[in-house]
DNA sequence: CGATCGTTTGATCCGCATCAAGATAGGTGG
DNA sequence: CCACCTATCTTGATGCGGATCAAACGATCG
């Protein structure tokens, strides 16, 4: 399938990409697409590609002997795949990658991106700065794991869905299966289940696959007011600022 | 202080640096020094400097509302401090950061680094290997944390240590206060106390402050044999590799 | 309409945190 | 050299959070 440029521009990482540049990468790289439940690559695979997610949701797991799924992280349209395989020594994929929706990706061949990185060195501004990000919110989420209860970690993900797809505090749809996002949460999908009814308490209703938000910070008795972890996320104050928007326009 | 290229070199990120770009390095940096027990920065702090480690050791840490440390890391001579905030957007620091031991570090201001970035493209391609591997590791703990037990974690984190610093597997010292290890697995001291007793049988004897470990692979129902995420991490592998190399030169 | 997948609810158990005292060891000053 | 102090480590008792096992319930689909 041919690219266009417009579809290279639309990617965070390439939205300010040169016209020579762009064509270049165009004709080095082609667009693949993952049917829901397909996997795009498995622990052990040899390193091929470097990809970068067009449309849909990529879960990256990897599964313990006892055949237990631990989901790294779920991926949306914009997000890398494996910038620290390419970057990094290994020749061997570490982790699982499955469509969690029907998905399309950007694929460039890893030979080349190594090859070409430095040619590219805004590209390659870009790379660093979304490693450090990351590594920031791994760390951060390591951090939560011990320092949170459940109920706190359920609560915050639930914010940071509604932040990163700029959905409606006040109602919303779970863009994936709650099974998944306890896997995601890396708690079980019976204390994921449990955690909501607690939540309900804290202004955070959950009914089938229906969310919705009311704004507690006057009686917040709960929440993370506590825990200066989930400050450091940045979450909080994001999510606070969508619903101050919203109360300013109406509602 | 000024610095000798030799110091520079030395370093691994500084390698193979340049001699233009050494002197240029070394007029825009200094050497600082940072007593055990004294902040080199703290949580809030404006970012000021990108360090280097040339001496001793430095805990990054965060401090709970509670009052409850939450270690980050140990960082070592060789290792960078400040990569993620330096690259990414931050302004002020995230982490505390405590001299271990008395230590020496290399501090090169942040605004030099962020405006020479691209004149030292060998060096930008060091670190972002470096947060590659970062990244991938922390992914791993984060993957740990909630798949191994405490006794599992201690074991692969003496081995860790081990081949860290390089020492012999059938007798060494601790190079830290147990009470800051357990607080780097985040465990709490007494678990970790009483976690050493249980690795006895699995070979690990720990006595004050000495550990030895017994080559147990033959008889080894413990251990993470179970456990890819241990492998995942490339600790096990290099342990052996060092147990093997030892055992062909007599004991 | 059965079959499969996802979710909820209940009962039970285990690992680790927590609280509370001792124990050990280094270091200091008399 | 001993008494004292403080930092670090160990040991014991207890409780809670979440994992685990088991089973029912609801929804979607061929």
């Amino acid at each position: 399938m041919t690219i266009a440029l417009e579809t290279l521009k639309a990617l965070p990482l390439f939205s300010d990409i040169s016209g020579d540049d762009g064509a270049m990468l165009i004709r080095n790289s082609r667009i693949i697409s993952c049917k829901r439940g397909k996997f795009l690559f498995m622990h052990g695979d040899k390193i091929t590609h470097f990809y970068v997610i067009c449309r849909g949701a990529m879960q990256i797991f990897r599964e313990t002997p006892g055949g237990h799924e631990i989901t790294n992280d779920i991926l949306i349209a914009g997000d890398s795949l494996n910038t620290e395989e390419v970057v990094g020594s290994q020749t061997v994929h570490a982790v699982n990658a499955r469509a969690v929706e029907d998905s399309s990706l950007l694929a460039i061949p890893v030979s080349w991106m190594r090859e070409n990185l430095k040619e590219f060195d805004h590209i390659a501004g870009k790379l660093l700065q979304n490693l450090a990000d990351r590594l920031h919110s791994v760390q951060v989420e390591a951090e939560q794991l011990t320092t949170m209860s459940a109920a706190q970690m359920v609560a915050c993900y639930l914010q940071k869905l509604c932040v990163l797809y700029d959905f409606d505090p006040h109602g919303f749809e779970l863009p994936y299966t709650k099974t998944l996002i306890a896997s995601r949460l890396r708690i079980e999908k019976e204390t994921f289940s449990r955690t909501l009814q607690t939540l309900r308490d804290q202004g955070i209703t959950v009914t089938g696959t229906h969310v919705s938000f009311k704004d507690m910070r006057k009686a917040d008795n709960f929440s993370c007011g506590e825990c200066s972890v989930a400050e450091e996320c940045g979450t909080h104050r994001l999510f606070y600022e969508k619903l101050d928007k919203l109360s300013v326009h109406g509602t």
